[in-house]
DNA sequence: GACGTTAGAGACACCGGGTGCCACCGGCAA
DNA sequence: TTGCCGGTGGCACCCGGTGTCTCTAACGTC
Protein backbone atom coordinates (compact mmCIF):
# COMPACT_ATOMS: atom_id res chain seq x y z
CA UNK A 1 0.00 0.00 0.00
CA UNK A 2 3.21 2.18 -0.12
CA UNK A 3 3.72 4.48 -3.07
CA UNK A 4 6.72 2.85 -4.23
CA UNK A 5 6.29 1.22 -7.66
CA UNK A 6 4.72 -2.08 -6.78
CA UNK A 7 3.82 -3.95 -9.57
CA UNK A 8 0.14 -4.13 -8.77
CA UNK A 9 -0.95 -4.07 -11.65
CA UNK A 10 -4.73 -2.61 -13.11
CA UNK A 11 -6.36 -3.94 -9.73
CA UNK A 12 -5.09 -1.18 -7.69
CA UNK A 13 -7.31 1.40 -9.90
CA UNK A 14 -10.16 0.14 -8.72
CA UNK A 15 -9.40 -0.25 -4.63
CA UNK A 16 -7.76 3.58 -4.15
CA UNK A 17 -10.75 4.98 -5.89
CA UNK A 18 -13.20 2.76 -3.64
CA UNK A 19 -11.72 4.15 -0.66
CA UNK A 20 -12.20 8.24 -1.81
CA UNK A 21 -15.67 7.31 -2.65
CA UNK A 22 -18.23 5.23 -0.10
CA UNK A 23 -19.18 8.87 0.81
CA UNK A 24 -19.75 10.48 -2.03
CA UNK A 25 -21.59 7.88 -4.36
CA UNK A 26 -20.16 5.91 -6.70
CA UNK A 27 -16.71 5.06 -8.12
CA UNK A 28 -17.24 6.85 -11.04
CA UNK A 29 -17.69 10.50 -9.36
CA UNK A 30 -14.51 9.97 -7.36
CA UNK A 31 -12.20 9.03 -10.50
CA UNK A 32 -13.63 12.06 -12.51
CA UNK A 33 -13.60 14.21 -9.26
CA UNK A 34 -9.75 13.54 -8.96
CA UNK A 35 -9.21 13.54 -12.71
CA UNK A 36 -11.08 17.30 -12.62
CA UNK A 37 -8.90 18.45 -8.91
CA UNK A 38 -5.62 17.16 -10.93
CA UNK A 39 -6.49 19.30 -14.15
CA UNK A 40 -7.73 22.29 -12.07
CA UNK A 41 -4.26 22.60 -10.39
CA UNK A 42 -2.07 21.78 -13.65
CA UNK A 43 -4.02 24.20 -16.07
CA UNK A 44 -3.51 27.04 -13.22
CA UNK A 45 -0.13 26.07 -12.38
CA UNK A 46 1.55 25.64 -16.37
CA UNK A 47 -1.11 27.20 -18.59
CA UNK A 48 -3.98 24.45 -20.58
CA UNK A 49 -2.18 24.23 -23.09
CA UNK A 50 1.06 23.28 -21.88
CA UNK A 51 -0.78 20.83 -20.38
CA UNK A 52 -1.27 17.33 -22.08
CA UNK A 53 -3.55 14.55 -21.17
CA UNK A 54 -1.10 12.37 -19.94
CA UNK A 55 0.23 14.87 -17.73
CA UNK A 56 -3.54 14.70 -15.87
CA UNK A 57 -3.88 11.52 -16.08
CA UNK A 58 -0.68 10.47 -14.46
CA UNK A 59 -1.16 13.35 -11.93
CA UNK A 60 -4.61 11.84 -11.13
CA UNK A 61 -3.27 8.17 -11.05
CA UNK A 62 -4.83 6.76 -14.16
CA UNK A 63 -4.50 6.15 -17.53
CA UNK A 64 -5.01 8.16 -20.73
CA UNK A 65 -7.84 6.03 -22.32
CA UNK A 66 -9.84 6.65 -18.70
CA UNK A 67 -9.24 10.00 -18.61
CA UNK A 68 -11.33 10.45 -21.52
CA UNK A 69 -14.13 7.87 -20.36
CA UNK A 70 -14.67 10.33 -17.35
CA UNK A 71 -14.24 13.51 -18.63
CA UNK A 72 -14.43 13.76 -22.27
CA UNK A 73 -12.60 16.61 -23.46
CA UNK A 74 -9.63 18.30 -22.13
CA UNK A 75 -11.93 21.56 -21.92
CA UNK A 76 -14.77 19.50 -19.91
CA UNK A 77 -12.50 18.65 -17.09
CA UNK A 78 -12.50 22.52 -16.42
CA UNK A 79 -16.76 22.87 -15.92
CA UNK A 80 -17.88 20.27 -13.67
CA UNK A 81 -21.10 19.60 -13.27
CA UNK A 82 -22.10 22.37 -15.34
CA UNK A 83 -25.09 20.40 -17.20
CA UNK A 84 -26.55 20.13 -13.15
CA UNK A 85 -26.01 24.30 -13.32
CA UNK A 86 -28.16 24.54 -16.30
CA UNK A 87 -30.62 22.47 -14.80
CA UNK A 88 -30.88 24.22 -11.71
CA UNK A 89 -31.40 27.32 -14.01
CA UNK A 90 -34.34 25.98 -15.36
CA UNK A 91 -35.68 24.38 -12.73
CA UNK A 92 -35.90 27.91 -10.94
CA UNK A 93 -37.42 29.54 -13.77
CA UNK A 94 -39.85 26.28 -14.55
CA UNK A 95 -40.79 27.16 -10.61
CA UNK A 96 -41.50 31.39 -11.06
CA UNK A 97 -44.78 32.10 -10.74
CA UNK A 98 -46.26 34.07 -13.97
CA UNK A 99 -47.26 37.18 -11.51
CA UNK A 100 -43.15 37.86 -11.40
CA UNK A 101 -42.61 39.71 -14.66
CA UNK A 102 -40.30 38.01 -17.36
CA UNK A 103 -36.84 39.73 -16.94
CA UNK A 104 -36.92 39.79 -12.80
CA UNK A 105 -37.39 36.11 -12.93
CA UNK A 106 -34.61 35.77 -15.65
CA UNK A 107 -32.05 38.07 -13.22
CA UNK A 108 -33.32 36.23 -10.03
CA UNK A 109 -32.40 32.90 -11.26
CA UNK A 110 -29.33 33.97 -12.91
CA UNK A 111 -28.69 35.33 -9.69
CA UNK A 112 -29.71 32.32 -7.55
CA UNK A 113 -28.33 29.83 -9.27
CA UNK A 114 -24.98 31.85 -8.79
CA UNK A 115 -25.39 31.55 -5.10
CA UNK A 116 -22.06 29.79 -4.20
CA UNK A 117 -21.34 29.22 -0.63
CA UNK A 118 -17.74 30.89 0.15
CA UNK A 119 -15.99 27.66 0.74
CA UNK A 120 -16.95 27.37 -3.13
CA UNK A 121 -15.48 30.74 -4.04
CA UNK A 122 -11.98 29.95 -4.09
CA UNK A 123 -12.46 26.77 -7.12
CA UNK A 124 -14.47 29.07 -8.72
CA UNK A 125 -12.55 31.80 -9.24
CA UNK A 126 -10.18 29.46 -10.68
CA UNK A 127 -12.32 28.35 -12.86
CA UNK A 128 -13.76 31.03 -14.43
CA UNK A 129 -10.27 32.69 -14.65
CA UNK A 130 -9.36 29.91 -16.90
CA UNK A 131 -11.93 29.90 -19.07
CA UNK A 132 -12.05 33.64 -19.43
CA UNK A 133 -7.83 33.67 -20.14
CA UNK A 134 -7.22 30.57 -22.00
CA UNK A 135 -8.22 31.13 -25.62
CA UNK A 136 -9.61 27.35 -26.09
CA UNK A 137 -11.27 27.11 -22.93
CA UNK A 138 -13.21 31.19 -24.20
CA UNK A 139 -14.25 29.17 -27.29
CA UNK A 140 -15.47 25.93 -25.49
CA UNK A 141 -17.10 28.19 -23.56
CA UNK A 142 -19.56 29.17 -26.29
CA UNK A 143 -20.68 26.12 -26.64
CA UNK A 144 -21.36 25.69 -23.03
CA UNK A 145 -23.63 28.75 -22.57
CA UNK A 146 -25.84 28.05 -25.80
CA UNK A 147 -27.27 25.41 -23.69
CA UNK A 148 -28.12 28.22 -20.89
CA UNK A 149 -29.39 30.23 -23.91
CA UNK A 150 -31.83 27.93 -25.08
CA UNK A 151 -33.21 27.26 -21.80
CA UNK A 152 -33.57 31.10 -21.18
CA UNK A 153 -35.00 31.76 -24.55
CA UNK A 154 -37.06 28.97 -23.88
CA UNK A 155 -38.40 30.37 -20.50
CA UNK A 156 -39.07 33.70 -22.23
CA UNK A 157 -40.68 32.25 -25.42
CA UNK A 158 -43.26 30.02 -22.72
CA UNK A 159 -44.03 33.28 -20.85
CA UNK A 160 -44.78 35.48 -23.99
CA UNK A 161 -46.37 32.81 -26.34
CA UNK A 162 -43.62 33.36 -28.79
CA UNK A 163 -41.50 31.02 -30.73
CA UNK A 164 -38.44 30.56 -29.11
CA UNK A 165 -36.98 31.19 -32.42
CA UNK A 166 -37.70 34.35 -32.41
CA UNK A 167 -35.86 37.57 -31.89
CA UNK A 168 -37.08 39.19 -28.21
CA UNK A 169 -36.69 35.47 -26.44
CA UNK A 170 -33.94 34.69 -27.86
CA UNK A 171 -32.24 38.20 -27.61
CA UNK A 172 -33.34 38.43 -23.71
CA UNK A 173 -31.38 35.36 -23.57
CA UNK A 174 -28.18 36.46 -25.17
CA UNK A 175 -28.55 39.54 -24.08
CA UNK A 176 -28.87 38.83 -20.14
CA UNK A 177 -26.26 35.46 -20.49
CA UNK A 178 -23.67 38.85 -22.23
CA UNK A 179 -24.57 40.63 -19.06
CA UNK A 180 -23.64 37.63 -16.43
CA UNK A 181 -20.50 37.10 -17.90
CA UNK A 182 -19.65 40.52 -18.01
CA UNK A 183 -20.20 40.63 -13.92
CA UNK A 184 -18.25 37.47 -13.94
CA UNK A 185 -15.04 39.13 -15.56
CA UNK A 186 -15.57 42.35 -13.27
CA UNK A 187 -15.55 40.04 -10.13
CA UNK A 188 -12.70 37.93 -11.39
CA UNK A 189 -10.62 41.25 -11.55
CA UNK A 190 -11.58 42.29 -8.33
CA UNK A 191 -10.59 40.39 -5.33
CA UNK A 192 -13.06 42.38 -2.97
CA UNK A 193 -16.33 42.46 -5.73
CA UNK A 194 -19.13 40.28 -4.75
CA UNK A 195 -20.31 38.30 -7.39
CA UNK A 196 -23.96 38.58 -6.77
CA UNK A 197 -23.79 42.19 -6.38
CA UNK A 198 -21.73 42.46 -9.96
CA UNK A 199 -24.43 40.19 -11.18
CA UNK A 200 -27.47 42.55 -10.06
CA UNK A 201 -25.68 45.80 -11.06
CA UNK A 202 -25.24 44.22 -14.63
CA UNK A 203 -28.25 43.42 -15.02
CA UNK A 204 -29.75 46.72 -13.53
CA UNK A 205 -27.55 48.58 -16.42
CA UNK A 206 -29.28 46.06 -19.13
CA UNK A 207 -32.98 46.74 -17.78
CA UNK A 208 -32.67 50.30 -18.04
CA UNK A 209 -31.44 50.12 -22.02
CA UNK A 210 -28.33 52.59 -20.30
CA UNK A 211 -29.83 55.64 -19.93
CA UNK A 212 -26.49 57.76 -19.42
CA UNK A 213 -25.40 56.61 -23.39
CA UNK A 214 -28.46 57.17 -25.09
CA UNK A 215 -28.54 61.34 -24.66
CA UNK A 216 -25.96 63.55 -25.04
CA UNK A 217 -23.08 62.50 -23.06
CA UNK B 1 -1.46 22.77 -70.17
CA UNK B 2 -4.45 20.29 -69.83
CA UNK B 3 -5.73 18.82 -66.51
CA UNK B 4 -4.63 15.01 -67.34
CA UNK B 5 -1.98 13.77 -65.27
CA UNK B 6 0.55 15.53 -66.27
CA UNK B 7 3.72 15.17 -64.21
CA UNK B 8 4.25 18.80 -64.58
CA UNK B 9 5.80 18.96 -61.01
CA UNK B 10 5.48 21.85 -58.25
CA UNK B 11 5.89 24.12 -61.20
CA UNK B 12 2.26 24.15 -61.61
CA UNK B 13 1.17 25.65 -59.06
CA UNK B 14 2.47 28.79 -59.50
CA UNK B 15 1.54 28.83 -63.34
CA UNK B 16 -2.11 28.64 -62.53
CA UNK B 17 -2.30 30.81 -59.42
CA UNK B 18 -0.21 33.97 -61.44
CA UNK B 19 -3.28 33.79 -63.93
CA UNK B 20 -5.70 33.61 -61.09
CA UNK B 21 -4.10 36.55 -59.93
CA UNK B 22 -2.99 39.26 -62.37
CA UNK B 23 -6.13 41.39 -61.41
CA UNK B 24 -6.83 40.68 -57.94
CA UNK B 25 -2.84 41.53 -56.61
CA UNK B 26 -0.75 38.96 -55.37
CA UNK B 27 -0.24 35.45 -56.10
CA UNK B 28 -0.90 34.77 -52.22
CA UNK B 29 -4.40 36.47 -51.94
CA UNK B 30 -5.18 34.44 -55.42
CA UNK B 31 -4.06 30.93 -53.67
CA UNK B 32 -5.95 31.75 -50.32
CA UNK B 33 -9.46 32.26 -52.24
CA UNK B 34 -9.12 29.66 -53.97
CA UNK B 35 -8.56 27.51 -50.32
CA UNK B 36 -11.37 29.38 -49.27
CA UNK B 37 -13.60 28.52 -51.69
CA UNK B 38 -13.29 25.17 -51.87
CA UNK B 39 -13.45 25.20 -48.07
CA UNK B 40 -16.64 26.71 -48.14
CA UNK B 41 -18.17 24.33 -50.52
CA UNK B 42 -17.16 21.20 -48.93
CA UNK B 43 -18.21 22.36 -45.41
CA UNK B 44 -21.35 23.47 -46.52
CA UNK B 45 -21.87 20.20 -48.42
CA UNK B 46 -20.32 17.69 -46.21
CA UNK B 47 -20.35 19.11 -42.94
CA UNK B 48 -17.10 20.94 -41.29
CA UNK B 49 -16.16 17.79 -39.18
CA UNK B 50 -16.83 15.55 -41.84
CA UNK B 51 -14.24 17.35 -44.36
CA UNK B 52 -10.56 17.23 -43.31
CA UNK B 53 -7.84 19.46 -44.79
CA UNK B 54 -6.59 17.18 -47.24
CA UNK B 55 -10.25 17.34 -48.69
CA UNK B 56 -9.86 20.79 -48.91
CA UNK B 57 -6.29 20.80 -49.98
CA UNK B 58 -6.98 18.49 -53.17
CA UNK B 59 -10.06 20.22 -54.47
CA UNK B 60 -8.30 23.80 -54.05
CA UNK B 61 -5.46 22.11 -56.52
CA UNK B 62 -2.62 22.30 -53.62
CA UNK B 63 -1.45 20.51 -50.71
CA UNK B 64 -1.83 20.48 -46.90
CA UNK B 65 1.05 22.07 -45.63
CA UNK B 66 -0.06 24.99 -48.15
CA UNK B 67 -3.41 25.14 -47.02
CA UNK B 68 -1.82 26.20 -43.38
CA UNK B 69 0.87 28.92 -45.01
CA UNK B 70 -2.46 30.65 -46.27
CA UNK B 71 -5.79 29.87 -44.06
CA UNK B 72 -3.97 29.33 -40.14
CA UNK B 73 -6.50 26.75 -39.01
CA UNK B 74 -9.10 24.96 -40.28
CA UNK B 75 -12.08 27.38 -38.60
CA UNK B 76 -10.16 30.48 -40.24
CA UNK B 77 -11.08 28.97 -43.81
CA UNK B 78 -14.89 30.12 -43.49
CA UNK B 79 -14.10 33.64 -41.90
CA UNK B 80 -12.13 35.09 -44.61
CA UNK B 81 -11.05 38.75 -44.07
CA UNK B 82 -12.42 39.36 -40.58
CA UNK B 83 -9.70 41.42 -39.75
CA UNK B 84 -10.57 43.57 -41.73
CA UNK B 85 -13.98 43.83 -40.78
CA UNK B 86 -12.77 44.44 -37.21
CA UNK B 87 -10.79 47.34 -38.44
CA UNK B 88 -13.48 48.88 -40.60
CA UNK B 89 -15.65 48.99 -37.25
CA UNK B 90 -12.96 50.85 -35.03
CA UNK B 91 -12.67 53.26 -38.01
CA UNK B 92 -16.06 54.19 -37.92
CA UNK B 93 -16.35 54.45 -34.15
CA UNK B 94 -12.90 56.52 -34.33
CA UNK B 95 -14.71 58.83 -36.91
CA UNK B 96 -17.95 59.10 -34.95
CA UNK B 97 -18.42 62.51 -33.66
CA UNK B 98 -19.07 63.25 -30.26
CA UNK B 99 -21.56 65.08 -30.84
CA UNK B 100 -23.56 61.54 -31.34
CA UNK B 101 -24.86 59.38 -28.28
CA UNK B 102 -22.46 57.12 -27.37
CA UNK B 103 -25.00 53.90 -28.10
CA UNK B 104 -26.79 55.30 -31.08
CA UNK B 105 -23.24 55.82 -32.36
CA UNK B 106 -22.35 51.66 -31.73
CA UNK B 107 -25.26 50.73 -33.33
CA UNK B 108 -24.58 53.06 -36.20
CA UNK B 109 -20.94 51.05 -36.72
CA UNK B 110 -22.26 48.04 -35.91
CA UNK B 111 -24.90 48.66 -39.01
CA UNK B 112 -22.78 50.26 -41.62
CA UNK B 113 -20.29 47.33 -40.92
CA UNK B 114 -22.60 45.12 -41.59
CA UNK B 115 -24.17 46.92 -45.04
CA UNK B 116 -23.42 44.49 -47.52
CA UNK B 117 -24.06 44.47 -50.87
CA UNK B 118 -26.74 42.20 -52.33
CA UNK B 119 -24.05 40.19 -54.16
CA UNK B 120 -22.42 39.58 -51.26
CA UNK B 121 -25.33 38.30 -49.29
CA UNK B 122 -25.29 34.43 -50.59
CA UNK B 123 -21.62 34.05 -49.55
CA UNK B 124 -22.17 35.85 -46.19
CA UNK B 125 -25.34 33.31 -45.43
CA UNK B 126 -23.08 30.46 -46.17
CA UNK B 127 -20.80 31.93 -43.62
CA UNK B 128 -22.90 32.68 -41.15
CA UNK B 129 -24.67 29.40 -41.29
CA UNK B 130 -22.01 27.38 -40.78
CA UNK B 131 -20.44 29.68 -38.25
CA UNK B 132 -23.85 29.54 -35.82
CA UNK B 133 -24.08 25.93 -36.68
CA UNK B 134 -21.39 24.14 -36.46
CA UNK B 135 -20.25 23.53 -32.97
CA UNK B 136 -16.82 23.94 -33.45
CA UNK B 137 -16.96 26.89 -35.78
CA UNK B 138 -19.37 28.35 -32.89
CA UNK B 139 -17.03 27.79 -30.45
CA UNK B 140 -14.20 29.50 -32.59
CA UNK B 141 -16.81 32.73 -33.02
CA UNK B 142 -15.86 33.58 -29.33
CA UNK B 143 -12.76 34.47 -29.95
CA UNK B 144 -13.23 36.60 -32.91
CA UNK B 145 -15.64 38.17 -31.35
CA UNK B 146 -13.81 39.39 -28.42
CA UNK B 147 -11.80 40.98 -30.96
CA UNK B 148 -14.85 43.11 -31.68
CA UNK B 149 -15.79 43.60 -28.00
CA UNK B 150 -12.16 44.94 -27.41
CA UNK B 151 -12.77 47.17 -30.09
CA UNK B 152 -16.42 48.66 -28.62
CA UNK B 153 -15.45 48.63 -24.93
CA UNK B 154 -12.29 51.07 -25.78
CA UNK B 155 -14.81 53.19 -27.40
CA UNK B 156 -16.82 53.30 -24.88
CA UNK B 157 -14.36 54.19 -22.18
CA UNK B 158 -13.07 56.45 -24.46
CA UNK B 159 -16.38 58.42 -24.64
CA UNK B 160 -16.68 58.32 -20.91
CA UNK B 161 -13.33 58.66 -19.29
CA UNK B 162 -13.31 55.13 -18.03
CA UNK B 163 -11.12 52.04 -17.79
CA UNK B 164 -11.80 49.81 -20.91
CA UNK B 165 -12.07 46.90 -17.80
CA UNK B 166 -14.73 48.68 -16.39
CA UNK B 167 -17.81 47.32 -15.83
CA UNK B 168 -19.90 49.28 -18.15
CA UNK B 169 -17.23 49.29 -21.72
CA UNK B 170 -17.49 45.75 -21.58
CA UNK B 171 -21.04 45.59 -20.57
CA UNK B 172 -22.40 47.59 -23.93
CA UNK B 173 -19.78 45.60 -25.56
CA UNK B 174 -20.65 42.39 -24.81
CA UNK B 175 -24.56 43.25 -24.87
CA UNK B 176 -24.39 45.38 -28.48
CA UNK B 177 -22.27 42.02 -29.66
CA UNK B 178 -25.04 39.63 -28.37
CA UNK B 179 -27.58 41.40 -29.80
CA UNK B 180 -26.26 41.91 -33.43
CA UNK B 181 -25.79 37.92 -33.32
CA UNK B 182 -29.36 37.06 -32.42
CA UNK B 183 -29.92 39.68 -35.31
CA UNK B 184 -27.64 37.71 -37.69
CA UNK B 185 -29.68 34.20 -36.16
CA UNK B 186 -32.89 35.34 -37.12
CA UNK B 187 -31.73 36.98 -40.46
CA UNK B 188 -30.37 33.43 -41.27
CA UNK B 189 -34.23 31.57 -40.52
CA UNK B 190 -35.95 34.36 -42.10
CA UNK B 191 -35.23 34.02 -45.77
CA UNK B 192 -37.11 37.47 -46.84
CA UNK B 193 -35.15 39.45 -43.60
CA UNK B 194 -33.67 42.20 -44.36
CA UNK B 195 -30.11 42.70 -42.28
CA UNK B 196 -29.98 45.99 -41.33
CA UNK B 197 -33.97 45.62 -40.28
CA UNK B 198 -32.89 43.06 -38.03
CA UNK B 199 -30.31 44.50 -36.43
CA UNK B 200 -31.95 48.18 -36.33
CA UNK B 201 -34.46 46.08 -34.29
CA UNK B 202 -32.89 44.07 -31.82
CA UNK B 203 -30.66 47.23 -30.81
CA UNK B 204 -33.67 49.11 -30.50
CA UNK B 205 -35.12 46.80 -28.04
CA UNK B 206 -31.72 46.60 -26.46
CA UNK B 207 -31.96 50.38 -25.86
CA UNK B 208 -35.53 50.40 -24.72
CA UNK B 209 -34.75 47.48 -22.09
CA UNK B 210 -37.24 45.14 -22.90
CA UNK B 211 -39.92 47.49 -21.83
CA UNK B 212 -42.72 44.92 -22.25
CA UNK B 213 -40.80 42.11 -20.06
CA UNK B 214 -40.12 44.54 -16.46
CA UNK B 215 -44.13 45.41 -15.68
CA UNK B 216 -46.79 42.19 -15.33
CA UNK B 217 -47.21 40.49 -18.21
C1' DG C 1 23.48 34.28 -70.92
C1' DA C 2 25.25 32.52 -66.37
C1' DC C 3 24.78 33.78 -61.61
C1' DG C 4 22.83 34.09 -56.77
C1' DT C 5 18.73 35.36 -54.33
C1' DT C 6 14.13 34.88 -52.82
C1' DA C 7 9.24 33.51 -52.34
C1' DG C 8 6.29 30.02 -52.66
C1' DA C 9 5.36 25.22 -52.70
C1' DG C 10 5.52 20.20 -51.46
C1' DA C 11 7.24 16.16 -48.65
C1' DC C 12 8.21 14.40 -44.33
C1' DA C 13 8.34 13.80 -39.44
C1' DC C 14 6.48 14.86 -35.29
C1' DC C 15 3.17 16.27 -31.45
C1' DG C 16 -1.22 16.18 -29.14
C1' DG C 17 -6.36 15.59 -28.78
C1' DG C 18 -9.78 12.19 -29.49
C1' DT C 19 -11.90 7.39 -30.65
C1' DG C 20 -12.55 2.37 -31.46
C1' DC C 21 -11.23 -1.96 -30.15
C1' DC C 22 -9.54 -5.61 -27.44
C1' DA C 23 -7.79 -7.77 -23.21
C1' DC C 24 -7.73 -7.93 -18.38
C1' DC C 25 -9.25 -7.94 -13.58
C1' DG C 26 -12.26 -7.62 -9.81
C1' DG C 27 -16.92 -8.36 -7.86
C1' DC C 28 -21.29 -10.59 -7.97
C1' DA C 29 -25.00 -13.77 -8.91
C1' DA C 30 -26.61 -18.33 -10.47
C1' DT D 1 -17.18 -23.09 -10.69
C1' DT D 2 -19.15 -20.55 -14.19
C1' DG D 3 -20.71 -16.65 -16.42
C1' DC D 4 -21.73 -11.82 -16.57
C1' DC D 5 -20.50 -6.94 -15.93
C1' DG D 6 -18.34 -2.41 -14.69
C1' DG D 7 -14.10 -0.23 -14.80
C1' DT D 8 -9.56 -0.04 -16.55
C1' DG D 9 -5.28 0.03 -19.49
C1' DG D 10 -2.93 -0.63 -23.85
C1' DC D 11 -2.79 -0.22 -28.62
C1' DA D 12 -3.67 1.46 -33.14
C1' DC D 13 -5.59 4.84 -35.71
C1' DC D 14 -7.45 9.45 -37.46
C1' DC D 15 -6.94 14.24 -37.83
C1' DG D 16 -5.49 19.14 -36.89
C1' DG D 17 -1.40 21.76 -36.53
C1' DT D 18 3.88 22.87 -36.70
C1' DG D 19 8.88 22.71 -37.79
C1' DT D 20 12.17 21.56 -41.14
C1' DC D 21 14.16 20.47 -45.36
C1' DT D 22 14.36 20.61 -50.31
C1' DC D 23 12.98 22.04 -54.77
C1' DT D 24 11.82 25.17 -58.32
C1' DA D 25 10.25 29.12 -60.80
C1' DA D 26 10.95 33.91 -61.13
C1' DC D 27 13.70 38.03 -60.66
C1' DG D 28 17.63 41.12 -60.56
C1' DT D 29 22.65 41.56 -61.40
C1' DC D 30 26.98 41.28 -63.63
Amino acid sequence: MSTSPVPAGPGAGPDTARILSRAVGGVRAATRARIEQAALELFTAAGFEQVTIDDIAAAAGTSRRTFFRHVGSKADAVWGDFAGHVARLAGLLAAAGDDVPVLPAVFGAYVEVNDYAAADLPVLRQRMRLILTEPALLAHSQVRYADVDRVVAGYVARRRGEDPAALLPRLVATATRAAATTAFEVWLGDERAGLSDALRTAFGQLAEGFPGLRSRA
